[in-house]
DNA sequence: TTATTATTGTCGCAAAATGCGACAATAATA
DNA sequence: TATTATTGTCGCATTTTGCGACAATAATAA
């Protein structure tokens, strides 16, 4: 991780939303000796495009491709600039032979939402995290810099984007009921919606193929499964 | 313009709209002796928020101050690099005793619009650009480099804000007429409105003050006219 | 003074979308 | 065969939207 292979003052941050137990879930890192807790985040190659950086990185940190990923903004005040928190990380991670000088300048973040699959997700540390873990959106750990704020943001971005962009159906598998359909959009909503209108809704936007049923062994009627396309 | 007085690797560009003989208009730069059209863009100062730098940028060059202002997307492909149209541009304008090389580095470029009150308006053009215009959205000359996308996904942007955050309003002055507010929408949305509905809708909103009438002086009923807040 | 004309504010009504409860169908168990 | 929990769908009231029409009005023309 040399000083000229990134582009200097800008980085990413990425917020991976996951789903499970009906709550909606976060990936969060945390550094080798520091307490701190972060946003999985990344630089940029010299000659690597914006979007292929953050790609990269998820790949990384979920083992996932051809995720829904979408930046929602640029983070740029002086405030976040705390030199002192960077270099903790440094230190707890010392690697001789590196000029790592360039990471104590001032970034600028443009911070990314991504919505993946949690079943498909192998969360994988990098070189200086130990951990990296789900955490439900409303428990999680006191996060370094400006990084729950990120997450506010990004809430708020997921929520105005979820019917404009069927965002709703990335965090499930390939083929879920209606119900579960209905919890993703409850927990990323925060409120309850009503069955029949909900069902309704989605139906008549004509994007949901249906399949044969789902038997669960329960004693009931046995709900349907769909896909998207 | 010291390479030590700002961020390198990091510009912003504004596309700044204006609205007049209802037509939606962008504020378009052009740089001495290249026949480049770009949109207005500066630099972040080391100590300074990026937001605060749009604001300064935008105050030079409109001399406005407390303008309607968003981030919409932020640029970063390596195909935006183009040291040799920096290099036209700069030798264009050879200033002796300074160090420009660092404006032939990669870019990163964060983007905003800017919603402002055509009549108030002085363009000024900067140091670098001999004229600074107002141009129609749909007549706008060649732009260089990425910037007739960045118009594109600013208009984008527009569009769909144009109902969540009351923006039509900023394009005018402070009082105007019903018609003039749906001419806007108009220009923005690229469609006829119905005069009724637009009509019944906006005062459902509750946040027009309804002043005295305009007397025009033509042959017709005088329209009442309005404010926000 | 009175008719004419263009534009405005508002209303009525049909069509579409939404909120909410209810019913029959169904998959298992008792 | 009855029971139970859940599902798919429907009916109906309410709200929102699209669209035309009417009366009111400010000036001009007769």
């Amino acid at each position: 991780m040399q000083g000229d292979d990134y582009l200097h003052h800008i980085a990413y941050d990425s917020v991976i939303f996951g789903f499970s137990g009906e709550k909606l879930k976060i990936l969060i890192l945390e550094y080798h000796n520091t307490g701190l807790f972060a946003l999985p985040g990344g630089f940029v190659r010299t000659n690597e495009n914006l979007n292929d950086a953050v790609q990269r990185g998820l790949k990384e940190r979920t083992g996932l491709d051809q995720i829904f990923l979408e930046q929602f903004y640029t983070f740029g005040d002086v405030a976040r600039y705390k030199p002192e928190v960077m270099k903790q990380i440094i230190q707890a991670n010392k690697v001789p032979d590196e000029d790592l000088s360039w990471l104590l300048d001032r970034f600028i973040s443009v911070a990314y939402y991504a919505l993946i699959n949690y079943a498909e997700v192998i969360p994988t540390p990098d070189d200086l995290s130990d951990s990296c873990g789900w955490y439900d959106v409303d428990q999680l750990p006191p996060l370094m810099l400006d990084h729950a704020q990120i997450v506010q943001k990004a809430l708020e971005t997921l929520r105005e984007n979820i019917n404009r962009k069927l965002v709703g159906g990335n965090l499930l598998p390939a083929r879920f009921t209606m119900k579960e359909l209905q919890h993703v959009y409850e927990a990323i909503l925060g409120e309850k919606l009503h069955r029949g209108t909900f069902q309704r809704k989605m139906l008549s936007l004509g994007v949901l193929q249906r399949h044969e049923k789902q038997y669960s062994g329960a004693a009931n009627k046995a709900p349907f499964l769909y896909s998207f396309g």
